[in-house]
DNA sequence: AATCTAATTGATAATTTATTTCATTAAGGT
DNA sequence: ACCTTAATGAAATAAATTATCAATTAGATT
């Protein structure tokens, strides 16, 4: 549900003491509404649309804020191409990225729940959340090689 | 292994049809025998010592050509912020990342076999590799929060 | 509703990071 | 030893990211 994605972005930022702008929230309703996983310059355009007075150091400050607060996801397709996505709240899954073509894809099956609090006690760490990708080629990328 | 580790990397390259040159051989060593997990500036600083005529924009061809080869594994640490370790020949681990101070920490188990071969046939994806980050904080940052 | 204060913004500049270009070098096959 | 072509390194170029700072605005306080 979007709605609740977007509430729950925007109650964390208050809940941290963040302030709700106009570029937040119009950065936040993009993310949410966005069903692809966009790169940076296509979020900028797409923000743009709606909030044309935008500037781009904005943007950067507002991705690495969201990402801070661990309401935005950055899933890495290549060397220094990152595509973002938003959390939604009570969901959880990780993702294919094709090694040819960057096609994403969401699986929802996850195993490290499992092993998770066994590696906190052996390495003391306290983990707050992970992320899985999965390289390979997408069916289409199998077909074409 | 570190000689292991080194030849598998040469062969991988040779195989694949590249040269062994001077500039590679330096690169897989200095990566092979570092434990930590050096990030690009540290590689470049690193290489010049044993190689000192080494140029930058051979560090960044070499280092794409090696994680598109698989050879290479690059672990973000933070936004921007990518760390690197040569994958050796029959380890498979993955990492612990302090969101504090950047600390990695290795752990052996992966629970991602379990369930990789179904995820392939649910979406027809074939999978070469694949990359787990848990972050968290490291103890000694738990104890100065 | 008007006021206040500090966080936030956006334009620009400055900086850092990454890529392209191209003449030179050297790997590896013959 | 030679030959062909990939690979290198220096420099230029481009792209991405961050810092600066006056102007704006969210949200608390009256």
């Amino acid at each position: 549900m979007i709605k609740n994605t977007i509430r729950a972005a925007q109650e964390e930022l208050k809940r941290k003491g963040y302030k709700l702008t106009g570029p937040r929230k119009a950065i936040i309703n993009y993310l949410a509404e966005s069903q692809e996983h966009p790169d940076m310059q296509q979020i900028f355009a797409g923000i743009r649309a709606e909030y044309p007075s935008i500037g781009m150091a904005t943007l950067y400050r507002t991705l690495g804020l969201l990402l801070e607060l661990d309401i935005l996801r950055a899933i890495t397709v290549k060397k220094n191409q990152l595509r973002y996505e938003l959390k939604k709240p009570g969901d959880h899954h990780h993702h294919l990225v094709c090694t040819e073509c960057s096609q994403i894809l969401e699986f929802g099956s996850c195993s490290f729940k499992h092993i998770s609090s066994e590696i906190e006690t052996v390495t003391r760490y306290s983990i707050e959340y992970h992320n899985l990708e999965a390289y390979g080629l997408c069916p289409q990328c199998q077909a074409t090689s």
